[in-house]
DNA sequence: CCTGTTCTGGTACATTTGTTCCATTCTCCC
DNA sequence: GGGAGAATGGAACAAATGTACCAGAACAGG
């Protein structure tokens, strides 16, 4: 049961590509033909790393989940402009990464088994903000914005540009 | 081509079931035969009333958006109880509507044609807040916070009352 | 080098799904 | 009330999809 050093390779492949189909086709775009596909592996190879479709896709929702939360929790007490660069890198160059972790918030709705992840973001989310936890009530605020500048950026594309974002987020928390 | 009475009758009870299928099972639920089913018609209705699944798919999204498009004009200068209650009644009572309304933007990120219904929702959500448009600034703000919450009432469920909605706008718009 | 395990890639099959078809019934309007 | 168009519902089919299978190749550890 134990993997190989390329089969474990193989996996991460198969996660990637699963973020790169998500990003062009949209959720219902993940099969197990079209990741294989896209990571250039045969469709068998699919449902040996994966006992299921479901465990495919659940499995990369997460894995984007933790890539993204690790980023927080870099942004500990950094400067606006860091912050802004990182959420502008994220929203437009890891826009599969980006969407994958809001999909995992939409399956937390009806999979219990989601909802840890799902708080864990948030909670990373207001570490971030406010790394030592002395403006609770603030941070609260804070987040919930930023939470919606996100997505409005993965929706609308806007703001574009690192320095957008940059006086988007002075906006927020100048207040 | 019109549509009777009944059929139409029959058409809104079709796009009401897809409301409610994808509260229970998700985007990847949404099938002819799953809709039907819910709505208590034969398959071919499915198929007679609507020329793809994908247009019924995003006419039920369409339909969501635009029922929250004009309860938001309705709130335009409403208290912020009127407000809270609205809001709460959104995301737990019409929960289907409420994730309708979101994976409309979702699929918004890869088809032009829902753009302009994304920007639609956002566009109204602020002239809920600020019906004269004197803060614009404050209240790009404020509908970011307030789009943010949202969110986090539909995946987490919290807040789940209409007070501790009240105290999230209180605390949202006090700054 | 040998042996048991992991991996490979191709095939096959049952199920689900989207869509079409059609004979019959119902509805609306003149 | 009669006729044209709309609606009904059941059946059928092709395509897509998830999953199981397997004979052989590659690999890891002793």
């Amino acid at each position: 049961m134990a993997l190989t050093r390329k089969g474990e390779a193989r996996r991460e492949a198969l996660l990637d590509a699963v973020l790169r189909v998500l990003a062009r086709d949209g959720a219902s775009g993940v099969t197990h033909r079209a990741v294989a596909a896209e990571a250039g592996v045969p469709l068998s190879a699919a449902t040996y790393y994966f006992s299921s479709i479901d465990e495919l896709y659940v499995s990369a929702l997460r894995r984007a989940t933790e890539q993204q939360l690790a980023l927080f929790e870099g942004l500990r007490g950094a400067d606006l402009g860091a912050f802004a660069a990182a959420v502008h890198d994220w929203a437009h160059r890891d826009r599969g990464a980006a969407i994958a972790q809001y999909l995992l918030m939409f399956e937390a709705m009806r999979r219990d088994a989601l909802r840890a992840d799902a708080e864990a973001w948030y909670g990373a989310l207001a570490r971030a903000i406010d790394p030592e936890g002395r403006h609770p009530q603030r941070t609260r605020v804070t987040a919930l914005a930023v939470d919606g500048l996100l997505l409005r950026m993965l929706w609308l594309g806007d703001p574009a540009t690192v320095d957008g974002v940059e006086a988007a987020l002075r906006e927020i928390v100048s207040r």
